[in-house]
DNA sequence: AAGTGGTCTAGACCACTCA
DNA sequence: GAGTGGTCTAGACCACTTG
């Protein structure tokens, strides 16, 4: 029999025992996870349990079911897809690079404290990155990493600093987004980097990504033009 | 036993069923509906797929569960407020009034036929509205709506042609929506309308909503000023 | 106390994939 | 044919709401 360590439902201790174990690395992406005959007895609990806590899994974009085959672990770039709604006439993904300009650490701003839950006196790292499509810079875009979450970001020098990859290196899952979109006049910084006109009208986007748990990991705030393409948001 | 009359799973059949008696008006809105052993019984499955078809309704906005409670069908206003994206810089949504400044019947053009999923020579009504907050005009929408969704819909003379309303009268029950988000300059209409500098950089939305079939029931394209407020896009 | 939805179990059978 | 997830059932018990 299984013990209630908490107030919550089985299945979401469940579910949140099994995002830790790929988060900590036991599972990796695109490995296949024990099916649940076998997570059921693991963990004393009964199949229709484990079925549950996975399908919210699956819901969260942690893992893929598929009939007959198994469960697997979702890829970063699975991830990235979910974050990147660039879409071209067509509606299908426009493809991006994104190649960061610098980092840096510092003390967190009022409105990074605000944005990102901290207090003041914590630490951010701040990172600039521009994104490019067809070999055109369309993107330039600030944005503000919890220090607490990511130990070290600089000295580890990693390949990307795309939040996706950052949170692979990290074993941090991502959860969602909440984006404020403006219309703005771009910034000298902007009109330099994307080689713009003073003050051409661009769009302003305004990202806090949290991780699975709710805890914000990343503040965005960008400037683009598009350049033919648009931006995509879904609703209900 | 139940009989099976499509290759559908039992509880997506239900799940149509159900929400074909509330769109029908046998529940209305603010109704609780029956309980889940009762609707078993009546329908002869067991109280687990009635609860996994009610489960799904709620995901899609149309009930909302309460426990000790019941089985409550939304009302129109909570629909609207799904599809209302503008907030207040403090993230609360921006309350917005809306009148009608013209609605005619014509021929589907190509684009809304291709948007509205209709063929050469099927009718739309058009609608143009313009939304105020705060007294102060800043949205211009122009909105299409296949004809075959909604008869007679200028002779109805509705109180307002937001589309929940529309939607209300017709016994639709809407799902999903998709929206492009383009920058642009205001069109001379908008200027008017909106009491804009020629020229003056815009947001232009330009949005699907589908009904809880899948079959698009408006395309709005909407030229907007913010005037301090942002819109709000969620990912995940 | 009665009635509702929410959780959990145990087990049968189905649909799909792959060796 | 063996193994996986997907559907469906029947029933027990829990948590919350209301009279």
């Amino acid at each position: 029999m299984p013990e209630r360590f908490s107030i919550q439902p089985l299945y979401l201790q469940l579910r949140d025992a099994l995002a830790e174990r790929i988060a900590s690395g036991e599972w990796k992406s695109g490995d296949i996870i024990p099916n649940e005959v076998d997570l059921a007895r693991e963990l004393g609990v009964s199949q229709g349990t484990v079925r549950r806590s996975l399908d919210l899994l699956e819901s969260e974009h942690v893992v893929t079911r598929r009939q007959g085959r198994g469960t697997f672990v979702n890829d970063p770039d699975s991830q990235a897809y979910r974050f990147n709604n660039f879409r071209l006439a067509n509606g299908a993904a426009a493809p991006t690079d994104a190649s960061t300009l610098d980092i840096v650490m510092a003390e967190a701003s009022d409105s990074e404290c605000a944005r990102l839950q901290l207090i003041t006196g914590d630490q951010v790292y701040r990172i600039s990155r521009i994104r490019s499509h067809l070999g055109r810079a369309f993107m330039i875009e600030g944005a503000s990493l919890p220090a607490a979450l990511f130990p070290q970001l600089v000295e580890r020098a990693l390949q990307s600093h795309r939040l996706v990859e950052i949170a692979q290196a990290y074993s941090l899952l991502l959860g969602n987004a909440e984006e404020r979109i403006l219309i703005g006049t771009c910034s000298p910084l902007a009109a330099e980097a994307l080689n713009l006109a003073q003050g051409r009208p661009v769009l302003i986007l305004d990202r806090v990504i949290k991780t699975r748990n709710g805890r914000p990991a990343e503040w965005r705030r960008a400037e683009c033009v598009l350049n033919g393409m648009h931006y995509k948001a879904h609703f209900g």
